[in-house]
Parts: structure tokens; C-alpha cells; sequence
RNA sequence: GGGGGUGUGGUGCAGCGGUUUAGCAUACUGCCCUGUCAAGGCAGAGAUCGCGGGUUCGAAUCCCGUCACUCCCGCCA
């Protein structure tokens, strides 16, 4: 080894040690005949001193350091002299006097900071993202995602799961979105898909008998992006067999606790046991079956109350079988005139921007005697009004927002509003982690293009077991066993109790608009293998990027992955994808049709 | 596919009600300095203002297009 100790982990008890050091010079401090480097690795910053009069050679080297320089010192520690040392730093008490010190390699000046915290561009980032990755920040997300992915498989090895490999080259998956695809070479003509996630073969896994497997498996899904969605992405995937919904439940919120307790320390959980929404609940009291709940603004449905009013479009809404809810905003009744109406013209845009076609308020004064301030307070009588602030529970000063429109908009808005009031008034505590899940899901969703039901999550999920009936009279109120795990307004696990018998599975198949030939053709295989003695299986499958961006703290997943693609699926600093050698294309049968300047509509 | 934001010395920002020598900080280069720690002092270099076009006597600034990054909708669990 090139050092004897790590140069973030020298201490006191280290005085008078003789030591080598290797890392990159953080900072240089030259006064002339002496001079400071501190002296950066993965474990931390140490000064070291170099002084002229002893260490001329060294000093020479110190000298001519830069930023980023790699260095390798030996020398001996000793405690800092009195009334210099740097609490700011661990190593602050202790220093490194240099005897010997040889350059290991030059660096040219680094195109941005890695000393210090502070936004850089994020194409720049990209461009270098070894030298990104370089900085402590990142360097801290990279630890906190291992010991994730480390604590995940120590837990669940300790209760006898299995982690078992699966090919990353194999066929399409039933998750639905677009997947990637990879030509075959042997096999001219056809092609591999890249796994949206190991969803089938957990399954076989469980035919096979292994019954409790997990995997920290690469997913791939060809969809646009999103600061919480990249092309590539991790999952923890874990199935069980022989379980029923609430073991999956209790296993994965035991995990999920532990985790937090054991790798998120500086983070509160704010719940133990997780709260249960139902699919209904959630979207109707927060407009969103992720909504995060660090903070309340839920939409209090107040139809019957202000159907009854003289508010002609909540009347005539209301007769039409649309709801009327309202969002409750403490203190933002305060505020007066101007700005009032400033706010709410700015609220209703963005209800707009969700679909609806506007947005009333009321405000509340802070006297009890005062008017409530708004267009429509006129429209309600005083009964009204005292029965409509019961039911919201209004209190003085509070500014109350009236969504009214059909139920999915409703939804959409009521999301949207959430999420801004609580960004704008920093309602959300970036420490705190709230844990719920969500349950009770249709298991179908209508799909108004295709006219047909689709599965909310995917085709072998299985029915609410008193449900079964409705597959036949009404599919669309029929609930699956699907369960997700909500965090801060993130899905960051989701699964279900698979489908386990050939003949429900056949049922299934023709209401989502697949035929048994096409479904043989695509998942034969599956059906097939469910013939030999399938056992009662479930599983979840876990984000491991938004779970570690949260630990982390950090905006967005791109942070947790050491080398992330752009929003148009580009990794800047290889330049892929490129273009293929003419050479590799002719071995595939492939032949690249160029675009065409905008031709068809 | 659609909507929003950003793009100015290496980096982070200002300038955008049209005329500036394009400003500040820091990094960088040279010199001084033996207890600094975001070291300090002095001097200096460094920018076709993302790119293309247009309006104008005059454009970093206004208009159109385009590219990149990013946020959101669609898409995606």
C-alpha cells in the first residue's frame, strides 16, 4: 500500500506516529517558508505541514502542488501547537509534519470545485462526472446508497432469502411500458427486450420452489424522464411464496424501519406502525395515490354544503354529480387586499394548468366578527358558512381554496395545490420521513382510447380474494391485492399477491383485451410453468434510487447514481448512444432508416 | 409530442427600461510572506455573452429559429 492510514481518520492517539499519507490536495496554504495542504481522501481532510528549513525537497514539491494534485507524504503526527487547532475539521487537533513528499501525479486545473459546496451546471457535472463524483457530497451519497444496498441484503439474508441472479437479456415484460431492445447477432432478425424489471422470473423462481428470493436487479423501461425516473434504474425485487398480503406488509415495513433506524440516522420516522390509506382514501382526500403526508391539506368534500348555496357553479356542478372540496390553508387568510387577490390569481392558475376551470376562496379574517373576504362568501347564508367552517374545521385567518369540477380534474388540482402550498410555505421537513402505504387498488383501470380495462399494476396481480366476483359482473370496482409504499410524496416500493392458478389468470386475460393465442405467444412459458404446482406467491419491488435519495437528502435520483443519463437519455461525458460501425450493423441484419425532415403530420 | 426555467472569462453570479472599456467573487499566472485553515498582500492574464438569423445608427439586452441542461404535462408504477 501506498499509505499506512487513511488521512481523515488520523487522531490525538496517533501523536508522534510515523506516517504515510496518499490523497489530492484539497486546499494549499502557502506562507512562504511553511506551508498547509490539506491533504483530501474518501475518509476525510488532514493537514499537513512542510516546512522549508527541514524538509527543503518536500517543500519544493508543496510548493509547485495545485488543487487536485495526488500526493504521498510521510511524516510524523503531532498534536497542533496551542491555539491552532481546527475544530471545523476531525482531524482538526492533530497535524502531519512532513519529511518526505513525492507527487504521484499532476492535475490540471479541475474545470470546477471540488473543494467547495457550491452549484455547478448540471452538463458540466455530467462532462467530468469522475471529477463530480469527486467531491464529498457525492462521495457521501455514494456511502449512504451501499450501506442501503448492503443493509437490505444482510436483513434479508438473515431471514433466509436467496439472492439469485436473473438474465438481463431476455423477452418483454407485462409491466407496460416501452421496452429496450437488443438484436441478436446468432439469431438475425430478432431481438432480445432488456427487463422493465425481473417480474416473471421471480415468479418462476417461486414455481421452482425457492420461495424467498430477493435481488438487487437493473431495471430498464424506454420512457421519458424525470428527476425520479432514468431509463436504467435499480430495484430491491423480492418475492415470497405462501404468504397473504399482510406478511409482504409487515416484512417490508420491518425493513423499511430498520433501515431508517439503522442507515437514515440524521432523518425522523414519523410513523411506527405505517399509516394505511386506502387507493379511494388517498385520492380523495389528497388527490394522489403517492401523496406525502409531512404535511395535511387534505380536501374536505363540502358538495352537500355548497350545493345548497347561491354559487351558480357549484350549483349546477353539483347537480351534474361533480364534488365540491376545499383545501384549508392556515394563516393565508391573513393577508390583505392586494396580495390576496395576487395569491389566488396565482392558485388559480395553477388549478388551471391542472385542468380545472377555476378556483374560488374564501379568507377568513381573525376576528370573529370580521366579513370573509372573497367573491364567493356572498353566496352562502350564515348557516352555510357556519356548517361549512365545521366541516373543514376552519380557523381564523385561514384561506380556504373550493375545487369543484369533474372528479379526476378535482383530483388533479387538489395534488397540484398540495404540493405547491407546502413547497411555497415549507410545510414539508426535509428531516422528516413519512412512511405509509396504500392499499386497496382497482385492480383495473379504464382505458378510454383502447376502450378497455387495463391492469393498474400488471396481469398477474391477484383480486381482492372477495372481490372475485366482480371480475364478472363489475371489473372496474374489483380491488387487487396490490399494495404500495409511499414516502414523501414518492412511490418507493410497490407489489402485490400474484395470480397463482391457470384458470383466474385466463379470466383476467380477456378483460384486459388479450387474446390466450397472443398471450401464449408472449407468456406461454408463465402459464405453462403455473401447470406444475404453483404456490400461493407475492412480492414488492423497491426503488433503490428514490429510497436512497431520500436518505441522502438529495433532489433528485441523479444524485444517487454515480454515472446518470440526461433528461434525452444521454450519457454526456462517453457521448452514447452513438452511431454503430457500419460493420456492426451488417452483422445484425440491421439496416438504420434515416429520420425523415418533418414529413407526416 | 406540449408548456415553463436556465445558458455571460475555468467556476458561481450581476448586467437584460437598446449606446458600459461587459461588472463582481473565486479559481488561474507571477512576486512577497514560517502558524495558516474559504490564509493574506501586490501585480497580471483570461469572454467571438450557447449557436444561427432578423430588427436597429447601435443588441449580452428586443424578435424568430435552433441546440444543450433542467422542471412539469403526456408517457411511465
Amino acid at each position: 500500500m501506498l499509505k499506512t492510514h487513511h488521512c481523515g481518520e488520523i487522531r490525538v492517539e496517533h501523536d508522534g506516529q510515523a506516517v504515510t499519507l496518499a490523497g489530492w490536495v484539497n486546499r494549499r496554504r502557502d506562507q512562504g517558508g511553511l506551508i498547509f495542504i490539506d491533504l483530501r481522501d474518501r475518509w476525510g481532510i488532514v493537514q499537513i505541514v512542510v516546512d522549508l528549513e527541514t524538509a527543503p525537497d518536500a517543500h519544493h514539491i508543496a510548493s509547485d502542488a495545485r488543487s487536485e494534485y495526488v500526493l504521498q507524504v510521510h511524516g510524523n503526527v503531532r498534536i497542533r501547537p496551542e491555539g491552532t487547532a481546527n475544530p471545523e475539521l476531525e482531524t482538526g487537533d492533530v497535524e502531519v509534519v512532513v519529511s518526505e513528499m513525492k507527487l504521484l501525479n499532476a492535475s490540471k486545473t479541475p474545470p470546477f470545485y471540488i473543494n467547495r459546496d457550491e452549484s455547478i451546471e448540471e452538463v458540466r457535472r455530467m462532462q467530468y462526472r469522475y471529477l463530480d463524483l469527486r467531491r464529498p457530497a457525492m462521495q457521501k451519497n455514494m456511502v449512504t446508497r451501499h450501506r442501503v444496498v448492503k443493509f437490505i441484503r444482510d436483513y434479508l439474508d438473515n431471514l433466509g432469502f436467496l439472492e439469485i441472479e436473473t438474465p438481463i437479456l431476455f423477452k418483454t415484460t407485462p409491466e407496460g411500458a416501452r421496452d429496450f431492445l437488443v438484436p441478436s447477432r446468432l439469431q438475425k432478425g430478432k431481438f432480445y427486450a432488456l427487463p422493465q424489471s425481473p417480474q416473471q422470473l421471480k415468479q418462476l423462481l417461486m414455481v421452482a420452489g425457492y420461495e424467498r428470493y430477493f435481488q438487487i436487479a437493473r431495471c430498464f423501461r424506454d420512457e421519458d424522464l424525470r428527476g425520479e425516473r432514468q431509463p436504467e434504474f435499480t430495484q430491491l425485487d423480492l418475492e415470497m411464496s405462501f404468504v397473504e398480503r399482510e406478511d409482504i406488509i409487515q416484512l417490508n415495513e420491518g425493513l423499511a424501519t430498520a433501515l431508517v433506524e439503522n442507515i437514515a440516522t440524521d432523518k425522523k420516522l414519523l410513523w411506527k406502525p405505517f399509516p394505511r390509506l386506502t387507493y379511494a382514501e388517498a385520492m380523495e382526500k389528497y388527490g394522489s395515490d403517492k401523496p406525502d403526508l409531512r404535511y395535511d391539506l387534505q380536501a374536505h368534500d363540502v358538495t352537500d354544503i355548497a350545493g345548497k348555496s347561491g354559487f351558480a357553479v357549484f350549483v349546477s356542478n353539483t347537480q351534474a354529480g361533480k364534488p365540491v372540496k376545499v383545501i384549508r390553508m392556515p394563516g393565508m387568510g391573513e393577508i390583505s387586499g392586494t396580495a390576496l387577490r395576487k395569491v389566488a390569481a396565482d392558485l388559480e392558475t395553477l388549478a388551471r394548468e391542472a385542468g380545472g376551470k377555476g378556483l374560488a376562496y374564501m379568507a377568513l379574517p381573525l376576528e370573529e366578527t370580521g366579513e370573509v373576504k372573497g367573491p364567493i362568501g356572498k353566496f352562502f347564508t350564515v348557516e352555510q358558512k357556519v356548517e361549512l367552517f365545521e366541516r373543514v374545521d376552519a380557523q381564523p385567518g385561514d384561506l380556504l381554496l373550493f375545487i369543484s369540477d369533474e372528479r379526476e380534474i378535482v383530483y388533479a388540482i387538489t395534488d397540484k395545490l398540495r404540493r405547491h402550498l407546502a413547497a411555497e410555505h415549507n410545510l414539508a421537513d426535509p428531516n422528516v420521513l413519512a412512511f405509509i402505504w396504500v392499499i386497496d387498488f382497482p385492480l383495473f383501470l379504464w382505458d378510454d382510447e383502447l376502450k378497455r380495462w387495463d391492469p393498474s399494476q400488471h396481469m398477474f396481480t391477484a383480486p381482492m380474494p372477495e372481490d372475485l366476483g366482480l371480475l364478472d359482473t363489475d371489473p372496474g370496482k374489483a380491488r387487487g391485492t396490490q399494495y404500495d409504499m409511499v414516502c414523501n410524496g414518492y412511490e418507493v416500493a410497490g407489489g402485490s399477491i400474484r395470480i397463482h392458478e391457470r384458470e383466474l389468470q385466463e379470466k383476467i386475460f380477456p378483460l384486459i383485451g388479450q387474446t390466450m393465442e397472443h398471450a401464449k405467444e408472449q407468456f406461454g412459458h408463465m402459464l405453462e410453468a403455473f401447470e406444475y404446482g404453483t404456490p400461493p406467491h407475492g412480492g414488492i419491488a423497491w426503488g433503490v434510487d428514490r429510497l436512497s435519495m431520500l436518505f441522502a437528502g438529495a433532489p433528485n435520483i441523479r444524485e444517487v447514481i454515480a454515472f446518470p443519463k440526461t433528461q434525452t437519455g444521454a450519457d454526456i461525458m462517453a457521448h452514447a448512444p452513438s452511431v454503430a460501425e457500419p460493420g456492426q450493423l451488417e452483422e445484425l441484419g440491421i439496416t438504420v432508416v434515416e429520420p425523415e425532415e418533418d414529413e407526416d403530420e
